[in-house]
DNA sequence: TTGAAAGCGATACCAC
DNA sequence: GTGGTATCGCTTTCAA
């Protein structure tokens, strides 16, 4: 910037002026500059103004693994938001581990981003408190943080699972089962506690069928065969998430067995198998943004109590809900 | 950090240098300052100690769409190969459009990020003369930009496309159809040249049947109708992409056929239709690591010659290649 | 071992 | 309209 000034004979500031298209410019000054800044290719080094201004117009995305769809889809809305006003993403992954993502928290903090979106990794506030402190505003997603006092958006997994169990019912079916997944996960531990209670509310016969993962494909094949040879058999199934719902379909085709189904998320091809697979969709995209949205009024001043807000599922529903094969008719 | 210096009764060099483990300070002048900075919560501002370093320790990431599987396993290799050294990584999606990648890129430049990897969104370059003149090293992905002198990092399509045909023809298939994507992209052209000419070299009968697409399920619906009602009907297709595949499985489930087929372009699940499909695998994460790889070399002075690397595909051979139903047998 | 002062590249404030 | 100068928060240089 002081080259473009020396060479078009005016002052630093007015050079800042013309780039910042501020007013109290000559036009033929600010034309002359125009073209020395031309000649020069000079180019405003964001990071010095950055400085000066104390925002760096950034924001920070933290997931545990960005290559997995569900993170991407959020990814790629607060990317969206992002850019919208102006603002860069910097995207993080924390692969689970609470260490990294602290160590990521304070690198992202330490570059003075505005405000930051997390998927948090564990249930504890991973931030010490030099990182509450910074006051930098942090939106949690998907996950509460216990004791935390920010905003977050989760998802309705009570509502999710209700859901399902009740499209099982309505479709005859007396005899269903959960598989879970990990209970180490808030949200595994959600949709069983709902899938039990709907089983009470609704009279169903018997101990509700539970089983949590981590699941294999042989671990939900062995259960199949326990729960097929039951004096009353299994009906249908309900999956606790994605990969739940993976293992579940091979364990089933390798069983040469066709039980009734709905699976927890939405999958691409889920309309091409067969029978077509009912799901609980939640919507990840609609979640990032709901979150950068909240992120983006904290920027501009919210000061509003902390909110959480609960996103709705939606049951899709196709074919492998409904009853088939087996002894009743 | 003058807060510190001033509490803990040091200049801000002393400060600084307890900041950076730097030698020369002595252990009890350097946990005094340590306790203050606890004390006091204080971070050092990156972004300040970055101007003065002239190195930003950010990588950006330009791709179409987060959300796509094939760029999302990109982002997350880039990722960590930025997150290993100790770099961040700023993404950012051109939606597809030049205007919105070149802006993004001079965001990216004006923040002076150390480097970019860019899926390019045409393939003329989008980056205006100034952007070059920045100096800033930019590896290309996917596909090339002409005239371009950067580190390039491509997917072998010729050799996909090649072994999906040599397959099917292994299989016993004579009659072969190609459905490519939109000749717009280098990839489809690329692929539908591979599919030509290894049909010629083969000595396959009669011209090379090909679509270009944009495809829907309907427009291949349309043409599967008119060549099953060949002289010679078609047996076996050959995808030009993911989505192309997608909208062929939903078309042939509709006729209630089943062609052989191999998909360009992994998938989840493939293994899990009837028949399982065979496929045509690209690794986008080992493509995204490499090209984050060669970016860290240049960044690191590697000064050589720039490199266009081709990675190798693999076709997974699951069933939908061998040879069923039809008139032959 | 420590510190004072200059400088990085911009903006803010206040004169002129 | 335009420019000088202090300043942002840190590192670099060099002297003590």
């Amino acid at each position: 910037m002081a080259d473009v000034a020396a060479e078009a004979h005016v002052s630093v500031k007015t050079v800042s002026r013309v780039v910042n298209h501020e007013p109290g410019v000559r036009p033929d000054t600010a034309e002359r500059v125009k073209a020395v800044i031309e000649r020069l290719g000079f180019r405003r080094n964001d990071g010095a103004r950055l400085i000066r201004q104390g925002r760096t117009f950034t924001i920070g995305l933290v997931v545990e693994d960005l290559a997995n769809p569900f993170y991407s889809q959020i990814g790629a809305a607060v990317e969206r938001e992002a850019r919208i006003r102006q603002h860069q993403l910097i995207t993080a992954s924390a692969e689970g581990s609470p260490t990294r993502e602290r160590a990521v928290l304070e690198a992202l903090i330490a570059r003075r981003v505005d405000g930051i979106v997390v998927v948090p990794a564990g249930e504890t506030p991973s931030a010490d408190p030099t990182v509450e402190a910074s006051g930098t505003p942090i939106v949690y997603m998907d996950r509460p943080v216990r004791g935390a006092t920010n905003d977050t958006v989760l998802s309705d997994n009570q509502g999710g699972v209700r859901s399902a169990v009740e499209h099982l019912v309505a479709h005859g079916h007396r005899h269903i089962a959960f598989l879970g997944d990990d209970p180490g996960f808030w949200t595994a531990r959600q949709r069983r506690e709902s899938f039990v209670s709907t089983h009470r509310a609704l009279g169903l016969p018997g101990p509700p069928r539970v089983s949590m993962g981590p699941h294999t494909t042989t671990s939900i094949r062995d259960l199949l065969a326990v729960w097929a040879h039951d004096s009353d058999p299994t009906t249908a199934v309900i999956t606790g998430n994605n990969r739940v719902t993976l293992a579940a379909l091979h364990a089933m085709r390798d069983l040469r067995v066709s039980l009734s189904m709905v699976g927890y998320d939405d999958f691409e091809l889920a309309g091409l198998l067969d029978p077509p697979v009912t799901v609980v969709h939640q919507d990840p995209a609609a979640m990032g943004q709901k979150a950068a949205q909240q992120l983006f009024a904290r920027l501009l001043g919210d000061e509003s109590a902390p909110q959480t807000v609960v996103m709705a599922t939606r049951l899709i529903v196709r074919a492998s809900g409904t009853r088939r094969g087996g002894p009743a008719r």
